[in-house]
DNA sequence: ACATAGACCTGTTGGC
DNA sequence: TGCCAACAGGTCTATG
């Protein structure tokens, strides 16, 4: 599910709901997730108010009042959805409400404006985490101190990844996938950033730089095309490649956007191209793009 | 320094 | 229908 839209998408779902409620008591049904949460975590964030919401590369981080500041992310198949109204006994009766329960490893009991609400944290996989940090203390904090441009705003430009991709031989895909150079872009968004830029995933990242170590010009296009994959999808709601992802219950739809991610054998959809989507694993990821427009 | 493989988990899908 | 291998939006660690 989550690269940058889907947690931009998440983060404006749970916002009108979590941003000034009360977080009366957070629920952890399990001990851990991919890691261990906080020893402290339940007691630190219980009783705390929520200031706002926030999101950095695939990060989501809950503001509270007091200082402290809940990081998640959601990993591979992590998701969050809201119940309005205060717990009933049916709530316990998975068949009845037709719900993933079993995966359902933290509850936010919340009393927001609209009265009890319920954000619940969903993760089959459990490659998600949680973290708890001081907010002074969140730009020097492992997960965020590597981090790279944001590709939303107008830091990421041609200039600076000519500086990150000068002289190096890895392959584009690999250089984009690196959250130090780009923060927020993972699988899906990589392959369609190069499609869109006419650009194989298998050149290395040096070729965008001459020799002067300024940008070519097909930096200035790839440049162009992430910025607004990402735009594209956070305007769409994200994608959503299993069920429902937004906390509200519907459907992102960049997944039919698509250009070329999971598309193998399909034809491709630059106008004149004729060439046909193929798949090749790269770093033991699927990469798609098409061999024929894609130099 | 860097590239790849494996690890972490569970669920779904496609081929036989 | 059933079974099993392959694969899945991410990242960290070990290994060469």
């Amino acid at each position: 599910m989550p690269e940058l839209p889907e947690v931009e998408t998440v983060k404006r779902g749970l916002a009108p709901t979590m941003e000034g409620a009360l977080l009366v008591r957070a629920e952890l049904r399990r001990p851990d997730l991919r890691f261990p949460f906080p020893d402290d975590f339940a007691a630190a964030v219980s009783g705390r108010r929520i200031l706002s919401l926030s999101r950095r590369a695939k990060y989501l981080m809950i503001d509270l009042e007091g200082g402290d500041v809940i990081i998640a992310h959601l990993g591979m198949s992590g998701s969050f959805r809201i119940e309005a109204g205060a717990p009933t006994a049916r709530d316990g009766f998975h068949a009845l409400r037709g719900k993933d329960e079993k995966h359902d490893h933290v509850v936010f009991h919340l009393d927001a404006h609209a009265g009890p609400a319920r954000v619940i944290y969903n993760d089959p996989r459990r490659f998600g985490f949680m973290d708890l940090a001081r907010r002074e203390a969140i730009a020097e904090h492992a997960f965020f101190r590597e981090l790279g441009e944001e590709p939303t705003g107008n830091a990421l430009d041609a200039a600076y990844l000519a500086a990150r991709f000068d002289g190096k031989a890895q392959p584009l895909k690999a250089a984009l996938l690196d959250q130090r150079t780009i923060a927020g872009l993972g699988n899906i968004y990589v392959c369609e950033a190069l499609w869109r830029a006419r650009l194989a995933p298998v050149r290395p990242a040096g070729t965008l730089v001459d020799k002067r170590g300024g940008a070519r010009k097909p930096l200035l296009l790839l440049v162009e095309a992430i910025r607004a994959v990402i735009a594209d999808a956070i305007a769409a709601g994200g994608s959503s490649l299993k069920d429902h992802i937004q906390a509200d219950g519907s459907l992102g739809y960049f997944q039919h956007a698509f250009s070329v991610y999971d598309r193998e054998g399909e034809a491709c959809r630059t106008p004149g191209c004729g060439g046909t989507v193929a798949r090749i694993v790269q770093a033991g990821r699927s990469t798609f793009y098409c061999p024929r427009c894609q130099k």
